[in-house]
DNA sequence: AGCTGATCATAT
DNA sequence: ATATGATCAGCT
């Protein structure tokens, strides 16, 4: 079940997502000629990877979407035994030096427009090779979503800009939270200082909240 | 048990 | 270098 060529259609990429429910990663991994890994612990991004590759994403990683023609944005959702995610979802880096751009431009919005989620298991008690797929769900923000969103972004944006990064801990943020996003903490980039001035930062980058992704998945199981 | 800050691998 | 893909692991 070799799948190269890009999905043409979000009706096509849909289905492919969803005759992924219910395999094993070690099913899908043998069917893609890839290797599983011990664990995660050396390859954060191994279960992502292997999803782009069974459903034929092309971006590689450069900085546009993962189904370039389609516009759609592919998230991996660690879930535990209850189906909740496990983890926060990284979106993007933040800009640290002068941003021009309005809510409406924002890569963040921008990445968000239209995200095909995947639920899978990470319960740490399931090995990795065992752990299932889940059924995808193509997903653009709500209203209300994209209001808190936009609050998040705006303040946050505010607050960059007043060169108050270094206060930003993660505990800011409704929906989305700001966290380091980097090799290790050794690395730096320019940022905004308290007055004006330049200074180093390690980079950052914006993350959603479980909370708001546990709603996501709870909308679609509500409403089918 | 959940969260925050830190970290790991690969592609371009 | 910096983007992509994220999870780890210590602290509260």
């Amino acid at each position: 079940m070799e799948q190269l060529t890009p999905p043409q259609s979000e009706n096509e990429l849909i289905a492919r997502a969803s005759a992924l429910a219910g395999r094993t990663l070690a099913e899908l991994a043998m069917a893609h000629r890839l290797s599983l890994p011990m664990d995660l612990r050396r390859h954060k991004g191994w279960v992502g990877q292997l999803i782009e590759h069974a459903l034929g994403a092309s971006a590689g990683s450069r900085a546009i979407p993962d189904f370039a023609e389609l516009g759609v944005e592919l998230k991996t959702l660690p879930v535990d035994r209850r189906g909740l995610p496990c983890e926060s979802t990284y979106v993007c880096t933040v800009p640290l030096e002068q941003i021009n751009e309005t809510w409406q431009q924002s890569w963040l919005r921008r990445k968000l427009a239209r995200v095909l989620w995947l639920p899978i298991q990470a319960d740490k008690e399931i090995a990795l090779a065992d752990r299932r797929i889940g059924s995808a769900l193509l997903w653009s923000p709500s209203a209300a979503e994209e209001a808190m969103l936009r609050r998040d972004w705006e303040e946050l944006t505010e607050r960059i800009m007043l060169g108050e990064i270094e206060q930003i801990s993660a505990r800011f943020g409704e929906a989305l939270q700001i966290r380091p996003k980097a090799a290790n903490s050794r690395v730096l980039r320019h940022a905004i200082g308290a007055d004006g001035e330049a200074i180093l930062i390690n980079p950052r980058g914006y993350y959603l909240r479980t909370g708001f992704t546990a709603n996501i998945l709870q909308q679609y199981s509500i409403n089918g």
